[in-house]
DNA sequence: CAATAATTTGCAAATAATTTGCAAATATGT
DNA sequence: ACATATTTGCAAATTATTTGCAAATTATTG
């Protein structure tokens, strides 16, 4: 199933990328490079998570993001686009099942730009956190 | 100018605090902390521009985000409140004068979230790219 | 306006994420 | 199966960002 993705893509079908789109599918929700690598039984370098990940990013077979606390994170979304909105304080993290509007992309395509990707991201309190402050 | 505006936000009011401000003013686009001190005159410590680049953003001041090159971007919007379509070939970068959609704020409500802060940046081939490719 | 409290700055050193270069291994196309 | 192109692993380097602490600056209170 992964093999026919990497195929659909155009890019080499190798042992890493499948387990890593395994996991990430697995998992349903962005991760870091270190959760990744406690669910890899046996061992892939790291060197090649980067690279494999920056590849899968590149193809759009997988989503980059940053919560901006320092790491990258990654997420395999399949069928089901979406994005996220974080809680600042509490770190919780739920879907947005919204998107770009096809009124921003317009925009940018009058601008001469054909749009590839694109991170979304919101933040704010929780529930919860909203309470106490 | 800048002393006021930090004072409607409740912090206080520094000479590197103005400074910084003053220059994301002036040069009204995404920089990052390298950009940002060819502009100082003098000198502020590295560790002082990134605490107060963060203290600004989290008051809402200022605008981070990021480009996936590994390294924060900051921008004053002032009133003029809007994103960017960054192309992944050469790097340049325009504009989107559009945000978050009521709807996708009043889905986060929905969902227990106050929305205090968000990212959103497109990706893609500029028209110069696009024809080379 | 002076005194005290609270916040911010600068410095040097540490941390941690990410990247590089290169040789060996693996995948792809014919 | 062969030749070519791509990918992997490793060790070491790089670089953005953070920490702890003492001194300086800013805000607050009387």
């Amino acid at each position: 199933m992964y093999k026919k993705i990497l195929q659909q893509h155009n890019i080499s079908v190798t042992k890493q990328r499948v387990i890593l789109l395994e996991i990430l599918d697995k998992v349903q929700k962005p991760i870091t490079i270190e959760e990744i690598r406690l669910h890899i039984k046996g061992d892939i370098n790291v060197t090649t998570i980067y690279r494999s990940l920056k590849k899968l990013v590149d193809v759009g077979i997988i989503y980059q993001t940053d919560f901006r606390d320092g790491v990258s994170y990654f997420e395999f979304q399949g069928d089901n686009h979406h994005h996220h909105i974080t809680c600042v304080e509490c770190k919780s993290r739920d879907h947005i099942d919204i998107c770009i509007t096809d009124e921003s992309l317009s925009i940018a395509e009058k601008k001469g730009y054909s749009v590839t990707n694109h991170i979304f991201e919101l933040f704010g309190l929780c529930k919860e956190c909203s309470k106490q402050s």
